[in-house]
DNA sequence: GCCTTCAGGATCGTATCCAATCTGCGCCAG
DNA sequence: CTGGCGCAGATTGGATACGATCCTGAAGGC
């Protein structure tokens, strides 16, 4: 690698991998040796390693000793957990924002629901990703850079658990939810708008985890016949 | 290296090196070269970079490209935001207690308070540590593990805050405060328990804010001082 | 005298190399 | 025919080697 200056060489291969396991391109389980990914960026497994360390410290990977790493499948408990996380940074980052939206806040989140709107119909992937960056930016927005940085990694190991147990994306975060929560917060309606959130951020996962019921043998024996398809 | 199997090295290096940051046997601001602490471990650059990166993506340790890890010295606003966040998810903690507090939880509790006390009028590195630990024991109790990892990350970096603003660390978490809070979950008191939770640690950050207020001329260079001093 | 510039050293970023470990398959005994 | 054992291949874990980048500091020009 080392074309430019940019940037290291492992951001931008924790990136590509980043954005390939929230957009299902790397399935749930699915095994990442490290040199099968090297070669297909063209960087060593020295880089990988790193990339790798950093996922997995954001519970986007797990890695078994002298096994390899592996994209993470979080159990129904662990998603559990991590909507509870969620819900909790997002409404403080919704109390926030009523306290401080900043000037160009409210054009920027209505400039990205538009663009949710544009490909509402379209497939999964840029959906779902689009979906969690309106999530990520209104984050952003608090001015709070730690929570900010947080909501990140919750809302991309969301994305992640939505992969794995719900199967119609297209209606995954309801453009309108998003629209009515900004426009509480526009009204200065603080308990509006976190019982909003909190709304939207539960239909979500409840979402998840009614698909995930069945967990009967045979979805529990597919998920294992797709990891042993590596 | 390498003789007993217990974990990877890595571990053993990032713990080592994340209580040395708690304890400030490392400094904010104080260097890390890659080298030095690889043959002071005994191991080599390749696992003190790794347990950098991990340090450096819980925001204990910063690094500059091409010039090295350094110990985070977080500034008065993120110092603000930390405990923003921090106040946002143990106040989650403990609205989960009042709700599900575990069997032996009250007891695992009261008997930390008991070695506060313990150690009450000692020095400061052990008083900080067991006040951290207490809430990161809260945390835990809640059965919600990722909540728990991220309150342990913010604790710790609360940790360092204080450990660059405030000076008088023997009285950081008043261990009476902790028996309150305990006595609220146990009373079933959500509104009081999170009231008393809030105001514990809104007390903590005040203290921080309020030493730190001397951002005169020579606060900065002592400040710079102890860098240059290595 | 001060600023610019360039050489030196130090440290990091990346690649390559060796050792340890695990997996998978075949072989043999029961 | 079944189940345990052992060897070979593959893959990771860790160490070392080399090139790139950046800071330091001193020499030289304005």
């Amino acid at each position: 690698m080392s074309e430019h200056g940019k940037s290291t060489a492992t951001d931008a291969v924790y990136d590509l991998l980043c954005r390939a396991i929230i957009e299902q391109s790397l399935k749930p389980g699915m095994r990442l040796p490290e040199d099968t990914v090297g070669e297909q960026f063209g960087v060593s497994r020295t880089i990988v390693r790193h990339a790798l360390v950093r996922l997995e410290s954001e519970g986007l990977v797990v890695s078994k000793r002298n096994r390899g790493a592996f994209v993470a499948e979080p159990t129904l408990e662990e998603a559990r957990q991590i909507f509870e996380v969620r819900r909790c940074l997002e409404a403080e980052v919704t109390r926030l924002l009523v306290q401080r939206m900043p000037r160009t806040g409210f054009d920027a989140l209505e400039a990205h629901v538009r663009r949710e709107h544009g490909v509402k119909g379209k497939d999964g992937p840029v959906s779902i990703r689009l979906a969690g960056e309106f999530h990520v930016l209104m984050a952003e927005l608090s001015g709070n850079d730690v929570l900010a940085k947080y909501v990140t990694q919750v809302v991309r190991r969301c994305s992640l658990i939505m992969a794995m147990f719900a199967n119609s994306h297209s209606s995954d975060c309801a453009v309108d939810e998003h629209s009515q929560i900004i426009a509480a917060i526009r009204a200065g309606d603080t308990a509006r708008a976190v019982a909003l959130m909190e709304h939207h951020l539960g239909a979500v996962a409840d979402r998840a985890k009614f698909d995930a019921t069945p967990d009967t043998v045979e979805a529990i024996l597919a998920r294992y016949g797709r990891e042993l398809a590596q």
